[in-house]
DNA sequence: TCTTATTTGTTCGTATGTATT
DNA sequence: GAATACATACGAACAAATAAG
């Protein structure tokens, strides 16, 4: 046995007190555990069983596991994300930065950083194609973006609009200028009036399993955020992939009528 | 080995199978899947690897496990939470139900029921304490209510108001009559004219745990919900807590300015 | 109530595979 | 290639919860 009480299994005693350790400072943010057989001698219990505890503090986000490496402490602290000031023209441009991505990771001491791994004129998905109004065949511009906060991903965003409507605004570019796409959309008159967004939980896809360095038993947020026009039209249909403990997501609305 | 192939861990390719199983039809919802040695025969695998390939099936909400009895496939499809509608007096007065859940519950063919687990006058945690402006020692109304669905344990919810405002819009008792606790504060001249709320992922706490029948490796939505009054007062601080798995969540806001 | 069979939960020792240094 | 570290898998065993008698 070795010290571990039986009413709480093991793997979650010890998963508890790596807890405590990392909360206390014994592991510090960015620093190693020590090795899974070194923890096994130290708590007198076998291999398996610290592992699994391992694998508990991982789908917590507490640590990140690198196979063949060793087992560190995660850093990037939870970013706190406000779906309203997203979409703000004031908060678009602040900072001299293309969004409010921008300011929420300065925000923490953090140094933010996208990368566009897609551009394109594509056959949109089905429930984006349904939501746009684009009849079969019609093509749509993707724009897809992994963000990064300190090097770490945290995001995996992809947008589509419907490519006529991208052409004539100028956002088939990389740099969409100051205000990014909603500005751009907004001098052409099509200025989205009202956003919406549907949060739920999945089980990540392999690409996310690698981007995001999660394990299978993790989850992610999935978010549908759609932007509409004041004749009840949606402009753009966006899907967001963000790792459930990194994000705290906040919303404010009033309380009554259409708003 | 057994016909399961390397490149995929078996106990992934055991869980794909048996979504696959749930997906079509060969185990519907509520029936039971086979036995876990049952499986380990079937699939020529140890019974290690069925129990943690049922565990991801757990952590994703397909399956409920009951120890000593088997495992059952989940019938409770996802609830859409409308945060916006559910505060809007329509949404809290129609269908003679006494709120918004009501009426999600029962858009799904399910029945709803509310059970009052606490209705007593308390010292508030400090976080709500801090947001309703309480001074040291002065006491919350605190409300924490279980939310089922055809009897599934689907939300718990904990409500805190000052309680001189709540004795003085008389919603110190269990039932706050039609249109809630929101139309007996807007009848005061305390109606909230917006709504906040901070939405995070959490593993459970042990109770928690067993009212939801959750297991460790699986976490919950926190909701953090404010009502605001229109001089930037708050009058309600509530925490609710949902699995995972069971909701999705709809949000909607206009685009510019404060709204 | 007690007993027994069934079912899931946990743990170990051992072994092998894969990734990194 | 060797050493180290995490990932997966098996067989075996016992614990704990449940159900049937």
């Amino acid at each position: 046995m070795g010290g571990l009480e039986a009413p709480r299994s093991q793997y979650r005693q010890v998963a508890d007190l790596l807890r405590d350790g990392i909360e206390h400072g014994e592991y510090p943010p960015g620093s190693p555990l020590p090795s899974e057989p070194d923890l096994a001698t130290r708590f007198g219990v076998s291999r398996v069983t610290i592992n699994r505890a391992v694998q508990l503090l991982r789908g917590e986000g507490l640590v990140r596991v690198l196979r063949g490496r060793g087992t560190v402490v995660r850093s990037i602290p939870a970013i706190r994300r406000n779906s309203n000031r997203r979409y703000q023209r004031a908060a678009r441009e602040e900072g001299g930065g293309r969004g409010a991505f921008d300011f929420e990771i300065r925000r923490l001491g953090l140094t933010p950083r996208t990368e566009i791994v897609q551009l394109d004129a594509v056959q949109p998905p089905t429930a984006a194609a349904a939501v746009l109004g684009l009849e079969d065949g019609e093509p749509a511009l993707i724009r897809k973006r992994q963000l990064f906060a300190s090097d770490e991903p945290v995001l995996l965003a992809a947008s589509y609009l419907p490519w006529t409507i991208a052409e004539q605004a100028g956002v088939t570019t990389i740099d969409t200028g100051p205000g990014g796409t909603y500005s751009r959309l907004a001098e052409i008159g099509l200025g989205p009036v009202r956003f919406s967004e549907d949060v739920r939980a999945r089980i990540p896809t392999s690409e996310e399993e690698s981007f995001f360095g999660l394990s299978e038993a993790q989850q992610v947020f999935e978010i549908v955020h759609i932007s509409w026009l004041a004749d009840g039209r949606a402009v753009e249909y966006r899907l967001d992939t963000l790792p459930m403990f990194q994000w705290i997501m906040h919303f404010e609305w009033n309380a009554e009528g259409e708003q």
